[in-house]
DNA sequence: GTAGGGTTAGAG
DNA sequence: CTCTAACCCTAC
């Protein structure tokens, strides 16, 4: 009875913002003891950091204007995710033990989600413009799969980690992209039909017209990358944590680029673009 | 202490 | 009713 929700200010969500830009996410008693910070924060624990701090991510999109999020066909208590797998575009499908039935038996509620999956393919999918890092990618995400609340601040959570860390830039730049054919554009002539071969034990799918445009869109990614810097990217020097997440994607990354290759061989280059993995 | 799942008040 | 945000619980 006593306790009724307290809404959170606008100058706590400051203060938070600036907390963690200064010490970074996940530091929430720090934040809380700094002087700085203290006064402002003085009935919050870190625990309430957190959740908030959670909150904001699942809240990205509030200023977009548009888009809201998928109208949720209501997501069944077992699945926290469904893959729409579009026929046009990356199908991640995730098998590598005899595995993951997701969504057949009521037993293993959380062998879904892969979050350095979707949002690899989110970034590879994505025209990138200006700001487009968080909610895009989000958008993206729920998009093309229907997407429950706890999944998605799950989600959210981590990708914002990610953004605020400067990961993606960095996963991004580990790309270079070489044009083999010079000369005529070759805009990717998009030949439908060529995927829907599945790899023997590659865990992933992918048409090649996906990889061509990802490898397209990552160029200009890339480009950018460099001269841009998102609002704390400054923020965080945890070397641990950036190299840890930078290499679960990386490992995601070398699967498709394996898968990539492969399907190549075995279907002679279409293509004139070679994605390599700078290591 | 923190992360993440779960619960519930309150708004639409 | 659905959805979000604040709060609670607990494993690590």
């Amino acid at each position: 009875m006593g306790n009724q929700k307290l809404k959170w200010t606008a100058e706590e969500e400051v203060a938070l913002m600036a907390g963690v830009a200064k010490h970074g996410p996940g530091k929430w008693k720090n934040i809380i003891i700094d002087s700085e910070f203290a006064h402002k924060l003085a009935n919050r624990s870190n625990v309430d950091l957190k959740d908030k701090w959670r909150n904001l991510g699942a809240n990205y999109g509030q200023g977009s204007g548009d888009n809201a999020m998928t109208p949720k066909g209501k997501a069944t208590a077992d699945s926290a995710v469904r893959p729409k797998t579009q026929n046009s575009s990356l199908a991640v499908v995730s098998n590598d033990n005899v595995n993951e039935k997701l969504s057949q038996g009521p037993q293993n509620p959380k062998s879904v989600p892969k979050y350095n999956a979707m949002i690899l393919e989110a970034l590879s999918s994505l025209k990138d413009r200006n700001g487009s890092e968080f909610g895009a990618i989000m958008r993206f995400i729920e998009k093309k799969y229907e997407v429950q609340q706890s999944f998605r601040r799950l989600l959210s959570s981590k990708l914002r980690k990610l953004v605020l860390q400067g990961t993606l830039e960095k996963v991004q730049k580990r790309y270079k992209i070489r044009r083999a054919a010079s000369g005529s554009k070759t805009p990717t002539p998009k030949q439908k039909g060529v995927n829907s071969r599945a790899l023997q034990k590659s865990m992933l799918t992918i048409s090649a017209e996906t990889v061509e445009d990802a490898a397209k869109t990552a160029a200009d990614k890339i480009a950018e990358a460099e001269n841009k810097s998102f609002v704390a990217a400054e923020a965080v020097k945890e070397s641990e944590r950036v190299s840890r997440i930078a290499e679960d994607t990386d490992a995601l990354l070398m699967h498709l680029k394996e898968g990539r290759t492969k399907e190549d061989n075995t279907n002679s280059n279409s293509s004139g673009v070679t994605v390599i993995l700078v290591v």
